[in-house]
RNA sequence: CGGGAUGUAGCUCAGCUUGGUCAGAGCGCACGGUUCGGGACCGUGAGGCCGGAGGUUCGAAUCCUCUCAUCCCGACCA
């Protein structure tokens, strides 16, 4: 009997199951009046607050119902746009297998921030932090022909990186959701299409979802490959920082921005090398006080310890060394600085006394910044407790093994482009594209046939997006001091309903009928049904972010008009009960052109 | 992984220095009443073995040790 009622699925009555989704009183939607303690930045703090997400632990979060509209909001965005472009959707394991792994040496490579887990049978597997292998062996065994190319493959999916410090909600998670899309090609220059296209419409992805955001020339890190753009959405909480020219339209990330090399602005008259007294002078400001010599004409000199081996760094003594670059000149895994302690111990020395000449007789190695290079008379550490060399000039003085781009761009600097003025600003990377080429292909050896027959590894690409990430960026540039702003385009819903006094029936069957009107004309709208005091219902409207919200109360009820109030703008208007679904069409249009 | 901080009611916090009516407040929740277009008010009530384990003590939320968790800064990171 029970069966029988199941599948008639008569258990629920219909009309509280079609409702209880878009009734107040029924969404559950805890939203919070006090500032959680745990959060810190705004994206955090509103979408505990609003009822959009919980945390469950460290980096790893629940979305509520709203939260998880949003969610679908911007995967749907997403879906529409890469539909639009012939890529088809798939959707590929969280748990992959450590061999794949393995057999393109990121087993080791990716580290501590994979989780790593065991099967029964103690076979090594991870949970995906990206999805590169695993979409390569399924092409390598799948596609053999040209005629199969090119080939457009996303998914939407869990990614789980065991940050070290996950921070900021759903900004940096343990767990979180990307899309990630792979291009195979039979080419290069089809590569280049694959990522041009896949630019393109990242650049209408991120406009639909309402951010402001830049595409900057950025590193490749562990991904690999050459040429990648990141996507980055400018805020104020954003962990990435962007370089960017104020004249031309140059714009990098700060890991990867350069700047013009002004030769001959370290241009001095050369002098014999001079050994000067500075007692306690440790840091390069000390000195450059001491001596009355600018920071620019000093040579800052870092030990690093690259996959076990030491080795030094020059650059400009008011510059600072960037990490990523001496990475990838090194071609090393792991790059971490030396301790002053350890330097103290090995060398009799502090690190502020540290100095390139006589570093050859010590067998350390030694990197220099182009610009180092090009100072002709420069002061620097006399490796000698208290003392610092004056007029020390590069080539006469001191060698190198290497000279190269080593140093971070700075505010002010100029443009390596145009040589206009560079500036930076906060952001959050929201995507990133990269051309891969073959290294994944050649790592796995996946192979299709061209048209002279002959074998050729696939040309790829991969593209990201930090999905869940996206909706905390959207927040980050939507909200105010009352709550979240939504863009019409990735709202939870459209538009609240509100009964002024729910237990008022007049009121309470107005808003209804408003809400049964819009629902039926195909909008997505809650009907506020709660019996809490208007302010509340206000409060929680602000703080929840619809876009649209219509208030049915006694102040306009008897002229037989409603109130409707626009979230972002804080616009109102005063329109006739019978105007509205037509007006709501007009507002609606007016908000997706912004 | 280094540095700092915090764990007491669903949430935000007080109490800890000086161990003994210290199990507290506000919000939220339940019930009753008054209110009713910007988080109202009054009354009543439910709710916590004070993160966990060990120890000191006649007695521990409070002191000590260990541990776990969370947050912040840094390092790290598609």
């Amino acid at each position: 009997m029970e069966i029988k009622l199941l599948k008639q699925g008569n258990l629920i009555p219909p009309a509280l199951r079609e409702e209880s989704f878009m009734l107040a009183s029924k969404l559950f939607v805890p939203t919070l009046k006090e500032e959680p303690a745990e959060a810190e930045v705004v994206s955090h703090r509103l979408l505990l607050r609003a009822g959009m997400i919980r945390k469950v632990s460290s980096g790893i979060y629940t979305f509520l119902p709203l939260g998880l509209k949003v969610l679908e909001k911007v995967k749907n965005i997403i879906r529409e746009e890469l539909d639009k472009t012939g890529a088809q959707e798939i959707l590929l394991p969280i748990v992959q297998p450590a061999d794949l792994w393995r057999e393109t040496g990121r087993w080791e490579v990716y580290g501590d921030e994979m989780f790593r887990l065991k099967d029964r049978h103690n076979r090594n597997f991870c949970l995906g932090p990206t999805h590169e292998e695993i979409i390569t062996s399924l092409i390598k065994l799948e596609i053999k022909s040209y005629k199969q190319l090119p080939l457009l493959l996303y998914q939407i999916q869990n990614k789980y990186r065991d940050e070290k410090r996950p921070r900021f909600g759903i900004m940096r998670g343990r767990e979180f959701i990307m899309k990630d899309l792979y291009s195979f090609d039979a080419s290069y220059s089809g590569m280049v299409k694959s990522y041009e296209l896949m630019y393109n419409t990242y650049v209408n992805i991120f406009k639909r979802c309402g951010l402001k955001f830049r595409a900057v020339e950025a590193d490749t890190g562990a991904i690999g490959g050459n040429i990648s753009h990141e996507f980055t959405a400018l805020a104020e909480a954003g962990e990435t920082e962007v370089v960017y020219c104020q004249n031309c339209d140059y714009a990098a990330s700060i890991e990867k921005a350069e700047s013009f090399l002004e030769k001959e602005k370290g241009k001095i008259e050369e002098r014999p090398l001079e050994l000067v007294s500075t007692p306690g002078a440790r840091t390069i400001n000390d000195v450059s006080k001491m001596l009355e010599i600018p920071p620019e004409r000093f040579i800052k000199t870092l030990l690093y310890e690259a996959d076990g081996k030491i080795l030094a760094v020059l650059v400009r003594g008011d510059r600072e060394v960037n990490e990523t670059k001496l990475k990838n000149t090194l071609g090393c895994l792991r790059l971490e600085m030396v301790s002053p302690m350890r330097i103290k111990e090995s060398m009799q020395l502090e690190a502020g006394f540290l100095g390139p000449v006589g570093l050859e007789k010590e067998n350390i190695p030694v990197y220099a910044d182009y610009e180092v290079i090009y100072l002709s008379g420069a002061v620097c550490g006399a490796n000698k407790q208290g003392y610092h060399y004056c007029n020390a000039v590069p080539g006469r003085d001191f060698t190198w093994v290497k000279s190269a781009d080593l140093h971070t761009v700075q505010k002010g600097d100029s443009c390596p482009r145009c040589q206009g003025i560079l500036n930076t600003t906060q952001g959050i990377e929201v995507g990133q594209v990269f051309q891969l080429g073959t290294k994944y292909s050649e790592a796995l050896n996946a192979i299709f046939v061209d048209e002279n027959g002959k074998e050729n590894f696939f040309v790829m690409g991969c593209y990201g997006i930090g999905v869940s990430r996206t909706v905390a960026a959207v927040v980050e540039q939507n909200h105010d001091e009352n709550g979240i702003a939504w863009p019409i385009s990735v709202a939870p819903y459209q538009a609240v309903v509100i009964a002024a006094s729910a237990k008022n029936e007049k009121q309470i069957n107005t808003a209804r009928k408003i809400y049964q009107d819009l629902k039926e004309a195909g909008w997505e709208v809650v009907l506020d049904d709660r019996e809490e005091r208007a302010g509340v219902k206000f409060k929680d409207a602000d703080l929840i972010g619809y876009p649209i919200r219509i208030t049915v109360g006694n102040k306009t009820i008897e002229k037989g008009t409603v109130d409707i109030k626009i979230r972002g703008s804080g616009k109102e208007y005063n329109i006739s009960m019978e105007a509205v679904c037509s007006e709501f069409s007009k507002i609606i249009n007016s908000l997706e052109k912004i």
